[in-house]
DNA sequence: TTTCAATAGTTGCGTTTACAAGTAAAAACG
DNA sequence: CGTTTTTACTTGTAAACGCAACTATTGAAA
């Protein structure tokens, strides 16, 4: 696809193209491994440490429910074990399974660089520094603007039946 | 969520969570039309030109199986129609109806500059220049990338087992 | 032509998803 | 303490997803 044809610049939409064409790609590379790129993110986050299920989630970007579902799965494969947190019996700890830190070591190094490599390539350092910058900065707009544009609603005047 | 916490700081996990992040708050906005964001879109961009099933595909980025059934829902509430192509059997063209245009014209105006408004804050105009560039450049690098980084198997000395 | 291949769109199907409801443990309250 | 609320996680359910198979039309090849 060619983008210039896209009447619709727009910073979101832009960035969506860009987000699916990436995802798409890793998945693609995960299938091997039978995971997609959720489960690449789960894995590779194991590997600075044991997370309850809710780190996880938070720090992953995926959402409760299907991330326990997830964990069941990459359990079922032996890539990570849950155990119940001894000091507080709410919480369930995932850890890497030897096979799954195995995993994790030999394609991290690679991942991580390989995608960021094909995204940003031709960009100079300054460049790179520069949108890095902008993308944590967009990140905080959307974390600290607890208000949400007006909704469809409240935008129009008279009702819109569903 | 603060996303200084997180260590994964790479351009394409933040983009992805940004990503999303826009993408509940789209839709938030559209529920109370029926509509998610990828109908949003379909209808934002009809009001351009009407479309085969295809072009609509590649402008809004939305898979064509999922993208036909959205369009049968859509027919559904009466926001558009469509018609067979005259001159090729095969298309399928795709047209605003007059309550799907009233719509789109409602809310067009408001909704890319409200969400390109919330994520762009406090960035001078240098600065939303800079990302427009730096995230065009990115498509572009992943579009020419014909080739794919390496698999996980390429990777990968012995079979993982799925 | 007749046949074969390519294009456009829809639908079948198994998987995945996300919201909400459910279970269970811990914390807060009185 | 007993009760209520909050927190942590899992599961039920209906909807949505994407791949692949299918139908239909057009284009190319021989």
């Amino acid at each position: 696809m060619d983008h210039t044809e896209l009447e619709d610049r727009s910073i979101p939409f832009l960035m969506h193209l860009i987000v699916g064409r990436v995802e798409n790609l890793v998945n693609a590379w995960a299938r091997p491994l039978g995971l997609k790129i959720e489960g690449v993110r789960v894995l590779f986050r194991l590997l600075a440490a044991d997370r309850t299920v809710n780190e996880l989630a938070r720090l992953t970007g995926v959402e409760l429910s299907t991330l326990s579902r997830l964990l069941t799965r990459m359990e079922g494969m032996d890539m990570i074990a849950r155990r119940r947190d001894t000091t507080d019996g709410r919480s369930v700890i995932v850890s890497l399974t030897e096979k799954g830190r195995a995993l994790a070591l030999r394609h991290q190094p690679v991942y991580f660089k390989d995608y960021e490599t094909v995204l940003m390539k031709g960009f100079s350092s300054t460049e790179a520094r520069q949108l890095r910058e902008l993308v944590v900065r967009m990140l905080d707009n959307l974390e600290n603007s607890e208000v949400h544009p007006r909704s469809a609603l409240e935008d129009t005047p008279n009702r819109i039946s569903a």
